[in-house]
DNA sequence: TAAGACTAGTCACTTTCATGACTATCATGG
DNA sequence: CCATGATAGTCATGAAAGTGACTAGTCTTA
């Protein structure tokens, strides 16, 4: 019941569509979770079967049909009944870190590799976030808007995706230049 | 096969019980994963089907007989094919995070106080994490450790760990300051 | 003018993860 | 001397997440 409680919170910005859902969860561009298209449309069908969610249909001409979805007061009140129920913690967890685990052992320069990869896809994404912070928030300074804008989650979730973005790239960065001084080390001796 | 990798990682220590193991990746002490025992043994036992580890019988006079196990030359092929292979990104997946973008909507006050047990387990592993790393590197500065220590893997993971759990504090705290004004000034209306 | 990308979504299937309940024995504290 | 808690695991089951393959029309651009 994870993926389900991101759905409804995705939906209070408004009604949406199964596509628009997938655009924001998809390319990581949702900075609270992640989801596939298909997972999206599976769920999407289950809470609308459960009543949490409502559809309808909207006949387009230039493209085909599509069902915006909205929260029901059911929907609403299972998010609040979520965000009070106690959370558990979460953990980092990360393919690219059991490699690092295992750097002793294995190919430096592969490894290496993804990191810069994973550092740059960090930055992107960094870059990504100060966008959005920059569009949700206006003219106003940060201040500003956190203490009287009208829709601040959005906001919070924004600012610790770019500070966990910040910390893969610095983190990345370090990792490369400590695995490239002990390479240079190596081929001396 | 992703469980699957972090284990084999994580018997590059050296041999391991499932209980050791257990140890390692349950409280959130493994930096890099996070598993039940259930899931552990189950995976060890795949793991030594597949010849991938091989384990020995230690008959124990006052507490029950263990199984420890250690890679076999198969395992750390596996491991470093395994690095070698392209990671995917990863996203950070939260229900608190799920939960901060319905802050609009839904109770404050329970929010707020899952922040702040968000926040004081942070700072448990930070204090935990500062400990592991003085540990690894023992007299040694981090630099000098960094660059001439013989098994840092363990190292660098636990400092992506420790940034990590200094961000979780971080946001926490300043969500919580967040909302707390935003009450205040709402109640002053 | 054909190839490729975008909108909009569906079906079937597998792999991973998580949960609860259970078995033993031994050591320690009150 | 009895209740915890640590050591060392096992079994069964359910929930969640991920993957591949597909349809079908439209818009863009090289």
């Amino acid at each position: 019941m994870a993926l389900r409680h991101a759905v409804l919170a995705a939906l209070l910005e408004g009604e949406l569509s199964g596509y628009q859902l997938t655009k924001a969860f998809d390319l990581g561009v949702a900075n609270f979770w992640y989801a596939q298209p298909q997972q999206l449309y599976a769920e999407l069908t289950r809470l609308e079967k459960g009543r949490l969610i409502a559809g309808r249909e909207v006949i387009q001409e230039a493209r085909p049909n599509k069902r915006l979805f909205h929260l029901t007061d059911a929907g609403l009140a299972e998010l609040e009944e979520f965000t009070a129920a106690a959370a558990k913690p979460s953990f980092i967890r990360d393919d690219l870190l059991v490699k690092v685990q295992a750097a002793d052992y294995v190919d430096t320069e592969a490894l290496m590799a993804q990191l810069s990869e994973r550092a740059a896809f960090a930055r992107a994404k960094i870059d990504l976030f100060g966008k959005m912070l920059r569009s949700m928030r206006g003219d106003r300074t940060e201040g500003e808007f956190l203490r009287h804008g009208h829709r601040i989650g959005p906001y919070l979730t924004c600012l610790r995706g770019l500070a966990f973005e910040e910390g893969n790239r610095d983190w990345c960065e370090h990792t490369i230049a400590v695995l490239r001084e002990r390479q240079k080390a190596h081929v001396q001796h």
